[in-house]
DNA sequence: CGTTAACATGTTTACGTAAACATCATCCGC
DNA sequence: GCGGATGATGTTTACGTAAACATGTTAACG
């Protein structure tokens, strides 16, 4: 595995050492370092000084040992810093904070199979108590190795049977927003998608379409994009050729900021020639020109039910796999929609 | 702290438990497990099967208590899906995972010294070989109650000789953007800032006003933001009353795209009206309108430097509290820059 | 065929903590 | 003032792993 120090590391003042500095038994120590009250005050106030004296710090790894617990989850992403999963990370931190755990991150090079594998085969040497993958684009639930007995959350659809998953409802957020579109009069709507191998998706992709033809509409070619503002751009430029294009769906607000760019630079007018709408209500929706029209996830929400979730199976030591969630979406509107040109 | 089983958790098979059915030691169990070669291949395979047949993974906690380190480095960040905090997040995780470590991480309910002073007694408790502390606004060096001998290092310079730091170099980032809009014709820049109590916030401050005096130009008032693109939006609607504001610079790229918002709304153009410089060079920066000149920061050599640090200390099990690395920023010039106006 | 080296495998032990059990002192009521 | 209860403290042990040491087995060579 490499990164271990190959002989003792950073070993600080164990019980022992606390034990025989304040002349006690090392039991007494625990006693105290756990706050048990059968402690008596003279003895407590001995022990806590020595424990300052060597500036002693419980040492987890045996704690962890004794309890078979880590007070961790393991948390496997593909370049967090994106938006999405940027907000899914701080949420499930927040909710693991909330019931005294502590979150560890592993990220994948590349959302291959492969990477998983290995990122999953990490963590299992990792001291972690259950696992959440986010957005396993590639990987498919089949190919997953992962250590009998880790119970393990999915926040990507795909996974429901093989294990439990909660996120956000797709479908219904993609409805929302197609028939927001509809509502304003527009003939039918582009649809800006993520990559081919992300269940979220296809699934946004699936609502679009349903939408439309459970409304009558032509069912134009799906712009392929890969979540990224760069292929929003490119989408955005190759859509503004087409002036029967009114009104453009986007499979995330990245996409959606980059489509924006693209028809500021040709000139065509959002909303007024095109109207745009997003996905996922990142930070800075609200604050792009125009303000973003999007459908908000309830990250944190997201973040708390995986939480759940997961903490559930550790604690019963059963596993849930035929659990999904879907968090209700919102459409938040804002600036960048407006009423079909005449 | 909570969080923990109270009795028992999972705990797999052991290496004495496929050692029995192997009809083997445990200790070759242990040698098979860890790759040694001392292993006649009958052997191994006979060990490698009876794993496989009961789901053996090897037991961090132990593993962790024989070499008394753990292979994950402990994070504490506030609002860390903020763009230069996830950044940073991304980056030393990519930076630990090729060390072959992984990132616990906490977030701050809020950057208040007793939050943190919370969240290191958290991680403190829990299975890390060294810290890194993201931004620690309000906390200042003193208030941080840490573990006695646990590594610790800092992006944040204000702890230079309290602990290692590595920053960007906020001072020549701060004096490029405003060097660049007086090359422009500006007679002055104005600075939307971030927060008090944020030292990088407070360095880009005193660069921006010297680089102006250097200039011999009036230094106008600091705006004050928080970083949030919601401070940088009122600055913007306060800047666009002053018809003599042509160039303002923003302590980060979300104030900007905050401002710019404000600008679009009340109908400045930038850059023919007004000229704006943001400061992280986020994804979005490119992709904004207009697209956003900004002070690059290099993130991914930070987290690099970041872990280098750490784990240099880790490994020498010495403290290097006078380091403090500058990692050289850039000045990316897209078009919300441009002349002054005439 | 015997000696020894080289290698495969087994045994003992320590890592730091905390539960379970054992012991010892103290205080209460009669 | 003595038996028993209560509470404080000490002792033993197990958690799972891997280093260190010990032993056994095979092969090579004279």
């Amino acid at each position: 595995m490499g990164g271990r120090n190959g002989t003792r590391a950073r070993t600080g003042p164990s019980m022992a050492d606390v034990a025989a500095l304040a002349g006690v038994s090392s039991q007494t120590v625990s006693r105290v370092s756990m706050g048990l009250d059968n402690v008596r005050p003279a003895t407590r106030e001995k022990v806590r000084s020595a424990m300052d004296r060597l500036g002693y710090a419980p040492n987890s790894a045996a704690r962890a040992l004794r309890y078979g617990s880590f007070g961790t989850i393991g948390m496997i992403a593909h370049r967090l810093a994106r938006t999405g999963e940027s907000r899914t990370v701080e949420a499930v931190v927040e909710a693991a904070r909330v019931e005294g755990y502590t979150v560890t991150l592993v990220d994948l090079e590349s959302p291959t199979s492969d990477d998983m594998t290995a990122a999953v085969a990490r963590l299992g040497h990792q001291a972690i108590d259950g696992l959440v993958i986010v957005r396993a684009e590639a990987a498919g639930p089949e190919t997953l190795a992962l250590p009998p007995g880790l119970p393990v959350v999915v926040s990507d659809s795909r996974f429901v049977g093989h294990h439990p998953a909660v996120g956000a409802d797709q479908t219904a957020g993609a409805r929302l927003a197609v028939e927001h579109l509809l509502g304003l009069g527009h003939r039918t709507v582009h649809h800006v998608s993520g990559p081919d191998d992300s269940g979220p998706a296809q699934m946004r992709i699936d609502a679009w379409r349903a939408t439309l033809e459970a409304a009558g509409r032509d069912v134009p070619a799906v712009v392929r994009g890969d979540w990224s503002a760069a292929s929003g751009y490119e989408a955005g430029l190759r859509l503004a050729r087409d002036p029967d294009v009114t009104a453009v769906f986007c499979a995330n607000d990245e996409t959606a900021t980059g489509l924006l760019h693209a028809l500021h630079e040709v000139g065509r007018r959002v909303p007024q020639d095109i109207s745009v709408v997003g996905f996922d209500d990142i930070y800075l929706a609200e604050q792009l020109w125009p303000p973003l029209t999007t459908v908000a996830q309830d990250f944190r929400e997201i973040g708390r039910r995986l939480v759940d979730l997961l903490l559930q199976q550790v604690r019963d030591d059963e596993a849930l796999v035929d659990v999904h969630e879907a968090v209700p979406t919102r459409l938040v509107v804002r600036e960048s929609t407006g009423p079909a040109p005449a």
